[in-house]
DNA sequence: TTAAACCTACCGATTACTCGGTATTTTTAA
DNA sequence: TTAAAAATACCGAGTAATCGGTAGGTTTAA
C-alpha cells in the first residue's frame, strides 16, 4: 500500500506532510517553470534551468516534483483553480458571460508570459502522446459545453431568436478568443486583442437582436 | 566572398548543380520531415529519424540540408509557394476572397498532418529566438494586409457601408480561421471546421449588408 | 573526370533522472 | 521545555540516452 503518486491529473494530492518552507519552494518552482515554458515550451525547457532559477540543484527540484511531467501537471492544475474562481461570478446570463470574457482578456493582456506559456503548451499538446493532451482536450470540451449552455439558455429564455446552434456559437467564440490571442502574442505592441474581442462581441450581439 | 548560406528566409537558393536523384531525395526528405514535425514539433523532432524514414544515414541527410534549420526553412518556403498559387485566383473581390478562404479550409481538412505541423510550428515560433519567428510574423502581416486591402476596397466600392475597419476585420477573420483550425485539430472527428467558417462568414456578410 | 550522393565512425553538449548521502525542520514523548 | 525520533529538504557525483553536427572516406552518376 505504498503511496506512490502516479501520473495523476491532479486529484489525489493526498495528505502529505509538507513543511512551510517546502510549500513556499513549490510555489517558487511553479512560477519559475511557467516562465521557462513561456520562453522555450515544455518539451524544450530544461528543468535544470528552472532549478537554477530558484537557487536549487536539479535533484533538489526533483524532490518537490519527482518528474518533469509532474511539474507540468501541477502548473496546469494551478491554472485551473485560478481560472475557475475568476470566471465564476460572470456566468449568470449570456451578456454577463460575454462581458466576463472581455474581462478575462483585459486581465490576460497584463500577463503576457503566462498567456504565451499556455498558448505554446496548447499547441504542443497536439503532439502525439503529449502529457498535457488530455488536460487541454477536457478543458476545451468543458468550456465549450458551458458556453453552449449559456447560449441555449438565452434561446429558451427568448432573449434571442431560436435560429442559432449553441454548440457552434460556443466553438466560434472560443476560436475567436484563441485566434486573437495568437495575433496579440505575435505582435503585442501593435495588436489590441481586447478591442478585437469587443468588436466581435458587439457585432455578435447586434446580429442576435441584443444590442450592446 | 564565400557563399555561406546564412539563415536566409528563402531567397538565395543559388545556382547549384543538383542531380535528378538528388532533387527527388530533397522532396522525399521535405515530406518526411513535415510528417515528423506534425507529430513532435520542430524542436522535439530528431532529424536522424527523418533520415531513417527516407532510408538515409544522418550525414546523408545533412548533405542535402546542412543544418536542421535549413530543413525547416526549406519546408516553410515550399509551403509559401503552394499557398500563393492556390490563393491567387480568389483575390478578386471581398466575396471571392471569403469564398476562397472556405475553399482553403475544405482543402486543409484533407491534409491534417500538414495543418497540424504548421499549427504547432506557428505556436513554437512564438518562442524566444525561434528560427521560424520572422517567417511567421512576415506571413501573418502580409496576409492581414492583403485581406484588409480587400475589405477597404469593398468600402470604397460602396459594396458595404463605411463603418468598418479593414485591418480589424482582417485580424478577426484570421483569428477565426486559426482558432477553428485548432479546435478541429484537437478533435477532428467531432468538429466541422468548414461548417464553422461558413457560418461565421455568412453571418459576417449579412451584418455587412451583403447577404450570402 | 569531376562533382554530387552517401557512408562509417566519431564528438561534445545536453537531457531527465538516480544514488547515497547530509542538513534542516517538524513532530512526538518524557 | 526539551531532547530524541522522524520526516522533509536538499546536494555532489554520477549515468545512460539522445541530439546536431563533423571528419574523412567511397561510390555513383553526369
Amino acid at each position: 500500500m505504498a503511496e506512490v503518486s502516479e501520473s495523476n491529473t491532479g486529484q489525489d494530492e493526498k495528505r502529505r506532510r509538507r513543511s512551510r518552507k517546502g510549500e513556499a519552494r513549490r510555489t517558487e518552482i511553479l512560477s519559475a517553470a511557467m516562465q521557462r515554458f513561456a520562453e522555450d515550451g515544455y518539451q524544450n525547457s530544461a528543468i535544470g534551468d528552472v532549478a537554477r532559477d530558484v537557487g536549487l540543484s536539479l535533484p533538489g527540484l526533483l524532490h518537490h516534483f519527482p518528474t518533469k511531467v509532474d511539474l507540468l501537471l501541477a502548473i496546469l492544475d494551478k491554472r485551473d483553480l485560478e481560472c475557475e474562481s475568476f470566471i465564476g461570478p460572470y456566468r449568470s446570463d449570456l451578456r454577463g458571460l460575454l462581458k466576463g470574457m472581455v474581462e478575462v482578456f483585459r486581465r490576460n493582456a497584463e500577463m503576457i508570459e503566462v498567456v504565451r506559456a499556455f498558448a505554446i503548451l496548447n499547441a504542443e499538446s497536439l503532439m502525439k502522446g503529449h502529457p498535457a493532451k488530455a488536460w487541454f482536450l477536457d478543458r476545451a470540451t468543458q468550456l465549450q459545453n458551458d458556453i453552449a449552455a449559456t447560449f441555449d439558455q438565452a434561446v429558451t429564455d427568448g432573449s434571442i431568436d431560436g435560429k442559432i446552434d449553441g454548440k457552434a456559437m460556443a466553438a466560434e467564440l472560443i476560436a475567436v478568443m484563441d485566434g486573437l490571442q495568437m495575433l496579440w502574442l505575435r505582435d503585442p505592441a501593435r495588436f489590441d486583442m481586447v478591442g478585437g474581442l469587443e468588436a466581435y462581441i458587439s457585432r455578435l450581439l447586434a446580429s442576435l437582436g441584443l444590442e450592446g
